[in-house]
DNA sequence: ATGGATGCAAAAGTTTTGCAAAGAA
DNA sequence: TTCTTTGCAAAACTTTTGCATCCAT
C-alpha cells in the first residue's frame, strides 16, 4: 500500500500545518518498510537519507502524524510501540513470535468478538489496531517436528 | 483472589531456587493490588514495608516469577508492563481509557476468535493475556451527554 | 515576515548489569 | 558451607524538552 502525499499534505497544509522534508521522509520511510515500524527504525532508515534529520524529530513527528490521524499506533512484541499508516477501516496484525512475520487481520474477524464484548459487558473497545502474538503456520510446522 | 504461598514457595525451592522475604514481599503486593500492577507500583508498595529493598530486585523478581510461570505479563496502557498473578485459565482484561478500571474477560470470550484464527490463518495465538483498551459502561453513559 | 518545525544537547524516565556482601538451604 | 539472591551504583536505553535557528507558507 502507498501514501498518497498530496492528499495528506492538503490536509495538513488545511490545518495550518506545514509539509516539511523531514515529515515527507518519515512517511515515506515508514511506508518502505511496511508499516509496524518502531522510532528506531525509522530514524535509521530515514538518516541513511537525510543524516542530520534528528530522533527528536522522529518522535515529535510521529506523534504529530498520528495525532492528525495519518499514523496509528501498533503494539510490538516487548511493549515497544510500531507506527503505520492509518487506512479507512481499522485493521490488525498476527505477529509470529519466531520469525516475526506479520499477517494482516481483517477487521471483519474481530468483529464479532467486539459485538460480544459489547453486548456481555456494556464496554466500547475503541482500538482501532489489535496484534495478536503466536506461532504462524511455517513456524508451527517446524515446531511440530 | 489470595496466592498460596506455600505452594509456590515449594515449586520454587524444588527447582532449586530459594525463597526470600524480597519475594515474598513482591507477591504479596502484587496480590494485595490486585494485578495489572506496574514495576514502580510494585517497588512504591514495597518500599513503605522494606525501605532498603531496591528497585533492581523488583525487575529481577518479576521477570524471574514470570519465567517460572508465577505471574504473567499484561499490556498496560502506554506501553508499559503490568503483573499479576498466573492462574490456571488465560484470562483477559477490558481496561477503561477513561477511570482505568479494568474488567475481568474470561478466555471463554475469546476462545471463538483464535480458533476463527486457527482456522482462516494456520496461526497459533499463544497470549494468555490480552487487554482490550475502551470505555466501561460508566463513561460510555457520561460521554452520550 | 511570521509562526510552525527542526537540530542540538541536555534532561527525564525506565530497565539492566557488575560486583561485593548477605543469607537461604 | 555453598551458591543463589540482594543492594548499591553505574550504565544502557528510550523518550521528552528547552531554546535558538531555520524555513514553509
Amino acid at each position: 500500500m502507498s501514501h498518497n502525499m498530496v492528499a495528506i499534505a492538503g490536509r495538513l497544509r488545511e490545518a495550518g500545518y506545514r509539509v516539511t522534508p523531514q515529515r515527507q521522509l518519515i512517511l515515506d520511510s515508514i511506508c518502505a518498510q511496511g508499516g509496524h515500524v518502531t522510532p528506531e527504525a525509522v530514524y535509521e532508515h530515514v538518516r541513511t537519507i537525510a543524516p542530520t534529520l534528528s530522533q527528536a524529530t522522529v518522535y515529535r513527528t510521529l506523534h504529530f502524524l498520528t495525532e492528525q490521524g495519518i499514523l496509528t499506533i501498533t503494539q510490538v512484541d516487548g511493549g515497544r510501540f510500531g507506527y503505520e499508516l492509518a487506512g479507512p477501516e481499522p485493521h490488525h496484525h498476527l505477529v509470529c513470535r519466531a520469525c516475526q512475520a506479520s499477517i494482516e487481520l481483517s477487521h471483519a474477524t474481530l468483529r464479532p468478538l467486539y459485538h460480544a464484548i459489547e453486548a456481555q459487558h456494556d464496554f466500547a473497545i475503541d482500538m482501532n489496531h489489535v496484534t495478536f502474538f503466536g506461532l504462524c503456520a511455517d513456524c508451527r510446522h517446524v515446531a511440530r517436528r
